[in-house]
RNA sequence: GCCCCCAUCGUCUAGCGGCCUAGGACACCGCCCUUUCAAGGCGGCAGCGCGGGUUCGAAUCCCGUUGGGGGUACCA
C-alpha cells in the first residue's frame, strides 16, 4: 500500500521484550509510535521479543498489554490480533531467522568467527593495543582450511556480519545525518556458537520482513543503528526487506539526576503512578511532553490533540527529565477536565482498595459520593488523594478517625465553640449548606465574635476527622443534619 | 580508551538569521479571593555554557572548547 507519492504507508512498531514492569520510557516510545501511527493513518505493529529465555517472563507479558490498554495504545498487529505478517512473537520465529542467517552466510554477508574474547583481547595486548578495543575483525580472512582446522580442534564458530570498509550515515529523523567512520564499528556476533540467532540480527529482521518504515526508539539504541542500517541493506540485497527503515531517535528519559531513569527508580515505574492516582489521559499528556511540545503556550492536551498535531519531525533530540511536580500538575488538569460522574466512577477502585468502599457503593454512599465529588475535584491530583478527603462520608460515625495532629492543635476554647454550634444547629431543620452556614455564622462570628477560621476548624475536625477537608457547610449537608450533631457532640465529649 | 549524541530560566520547553529589551508551563515568592485546603485571578524571581568566526544583523549557521549523556556482550 503506498500513497500517490510513491512513499510507502506508515508502519511503525513497539517490541518490548518482556522483562520486568513497564518502564515510562519504554512507554514515551510506544506512545510516539502510535500517536504517529494514528497521526499518518499508518500501522502500529506490536512485536515482543522474547527471546531471552532466562529473563523473560509471562507475567511481564501481561503488564505490557495492560498498560497499553489503560493508556488506550491500540496496535493493529500483533498477538492476539494477527496480522500479514506474523507470528508476532519473536521466540515463534525461529525458524525463519535460522533461514535468514543460512542466506547471508551463502551470500558472504555473514562469516563464521572462532576468536574467544580472551583471544581477541590477547592479541590487542601483543601488538600494544587497548584491549578493551573489541573485535578485530581477525577471523574475516579465515581460509577453508583454517576452519576446517579450528572444527577439528572442537570448536564452533559464532556468525559475525562484515562491516563494510566506508563511512555509514544515516539520516536520523529527530537528529540529522549522523555517521560512523569507517573501521569504528567491529564485526558484530548475530548467532550464538550453538546457532541461536541474537538481537543483533533478529530485531533488524523482523523489522525487514514485517515492513517496518519508521523506527522510533529510544537514544540508548543510537549507535547500534550503523549495525542495523548494514544489515538492512544486505536484507533489501537479498529481496528479504524491501527497503531500510528510517530511524527516529527519541530523547533519553532521565531521573532525579542526569542519568538515563533506570528501572530500579520508583518513578521509571508506569504502575506506580497508575496506582497513585494517574489518569490515563494525564499519563499520556505528560509522557508525550517528554521530548515534544504541541504548541509555544499551551502543554495541556487530550489524546485525541496529541494524535492531530503530532510529528516525529518535531520531536526534540536532548534528554527529558522526569518531573514528578510537573507530572502531577499535569494530571490535576485532567482529572479538573473529567465529568463528576466520570471522575467518581474512577475514585471507586481508590475507595476501594482504601477500605471505605466494599464492592459497589450503597445507593446512599452512591448519593453522598455524587454530592462530594464536584467538592474535591479541584483538590486533587491524583485520584489516590480521595480517599483522604471522602473518608468521613464513608464510616459511621463511631468508626471516624480523628487526626492526632488535628486533635492537638485545636485551641483551648474549642469546646466552647463545638457547644456553640451545637445549640445553634439543633434549631436547624433545613438542612442545606445555606442555612447550616447562617446558623454557624451568627452563633460563632457574630455571637462569639470568633475569626471565621477559629470558629470554624473544631467544626471540621469533628466533622470530617482532619483540619483540610471539602467545604465544612456544604461536608455536613451532605453528611446529614443526625451524623454531623452526633460528631460535634462526640468531640465535644473528648474536650474538657 | 574508542565511537556516537546533546547543550535556551532550577525543570520541561517555544525559538528553525531580523518579529527576542527571548514566549509558555511546572516549581518558588508576593498580593487578591476565601469556611480549611485547593482551584481561580494578578504580579514577581529566573535562561541562550565559553571562545572564535560567517553576516548589515545571531539563541538561531560554521569551527573549536567545556560540560553532560549514551554505547562499546556469544543481553535485549
Amino acid at each position: 500500500m503506498s500513497s500517490p507519492s510513491g512513499t510507502p504507508a506508515v508502519r511503525v512498531r513497539f517490541c518490548p521484550s518482556p522483562t520486568g514492569t513497564p518502564h515510562v520510557g519504554l512507554v514515551r516510545t510506544a506512545l510516539f509510535n502510535w500517536a504517529w501511527a494514528r497521526h499518518t493513518g499508518g500501522t502500529l505493529v506490536f512485536r515482543v521479543e522474547d527471546t531471552d529465555a532466562a529473563r523473560d517472563t509471562e507475567e511481564s507479558f501481561g503488564q505490557l498489554l495492560d498498560a497499553l490498554d489503560w493508556l488506550g495504545l491500540d496496535y493493529d498487529e500483533g498477538p492476539g490480533v494477527g496480522g500479514p505478517h506474523g507470528p508476532y512473537r519473536q521466540s515463534e520465529r525461529r525458524d525463519v531467522h535460522t533461514d535468514v542467517l543460512g542466506r547471508l552466510l551463502d551470500a558472504g554477508y555473514l562469516y563464521e568467527s572462532f576468536s574467544s574474547p580472551d583471544e581477541v583481547e590477547q592479541r590487542h595486548r601483543d601488538v600494544g593495543r587497548d584491549p578493551k578495543l573489541g573485535y578485530d575483525n581477525y577471523d574475516r580472512e579465515l581460509t577453508d582450511e583454517q576452519r576446517a582446522g579450528l572444527r577439528d580442534q572442537g570448536r564452533a564458530p559464532v556468525l559475525r556480519m562484515r562491516m563494510p570498509d566506508e563511512d555509514v550515515t544515516v539520516h536520523d529523523l529527530v537528529r540529522g545525518d549522523v555517521t560512523w567512520p569507517a573501521g569504528s564499528t567491529p564485526d558484530f556476533v548475530v548467532a550464538r556458537a550453538d546457532g541461536a540467532p541474537l538481537y543483533t540480527l533478529v530485531n533488524p529482521v523482523d523489522d525487514a520482513m514485517m515492513r517496518i518504515t519508521h523506527v522510533l526508539r529510544g537514544e540508548d539504541l543510537l549507535s547500534s543503528t550503523a549495525r542495523q542500517v548494514v544489515l538492512h541493506r544486505a536484507l533489501v540485497d537479498l529481496g528479504i526487506g524491501e527497503r531500510v527503515p528510517e530511524f527516529g531517535h527519541l530523547p533519553l528519559v532521565t531521573g532525579e539526576g542526569t542519568r538515563k531513569l533506570s528501572k530500579r527508580d520508583p518513578q521509571s515505574n508506569l504502575f506506580l503512578h497508575r496506582e497513585r492516582g494517574f489518569v490515563r489521559e494525564g499519563m499520556v499528556n505528560y509522557l508525550a511532553l517528554l521530548g515534544w511540545s504541541i504548541a509555544a503556550d499551551r502543554d495541556v492536551f487530550t489524546p485525541d490533540e496529541l494524535v492531530a498535531a503530532f510529528d516525529v519531525h518535531d520531536v526534540q533530540p536532548n534528554p527529558a527529565r522526569w518531573d514528578q511536580k510537573k507530572a502531577e500538575a499535569i494530571n490535576a488538569d485532567h482529572v479538573r477536565a473529567l465529568t463528576p460522574e466520570d471522575l467518581q466512577a474512577r475514585l471507586l477502585p481508590y475507595l476501594r482498595s482504601a477500605g471505605l468502599l466494599d464492592g459497589e457503593p450503597t445507593p446512599a454512599q452512591d448519593a453522598a459520593l455524587a454530592a462530594a465529588v464536584p467538592l474535591v475535584q479541584t483538590r486533587m491530583a491524583l485520584l489516590g488523594e480521595a480517599p483522604a478527603m471522602l473518608g468521613f462520608l464513608l464510616v459511621d460515625d463511631a468508626d471516624l478517625e480523628v487526626e492526632e495532629a488535628s486533635l492537638a492543635a485545636l485551641k483551648d476554647d474549642a469546646g466552647t465553640t463545638l457547644d456553640a454550634a451545637v445549640a445553634a444547629l439543633e434549631p436547624v431543620d433545613d438542612w442545606r449548606t445555606e442555612q447550616i452556614e447562617a446558623a454557624l455564622r451568627t452563633a460563632l462570628v457574630e455571637g462569639l465574635d470568633l475569626k471565621p477560621k477559629t470558629a470554624f476548624t473544631p467544626l471540621r475536625v469533628a466533622v470530617t476527622g482532619r483540619r483540610v477537608s471539602p467545604p465544612l457547610f456544604e461536608s455536613m449537608e451532605i453528611l446529614g443534619r443526625d451524623a454531623s450533631l452526633a460528631r460535634l457532640r462526640s468531640l465535644r465529649a473528648r474536650r474538657p
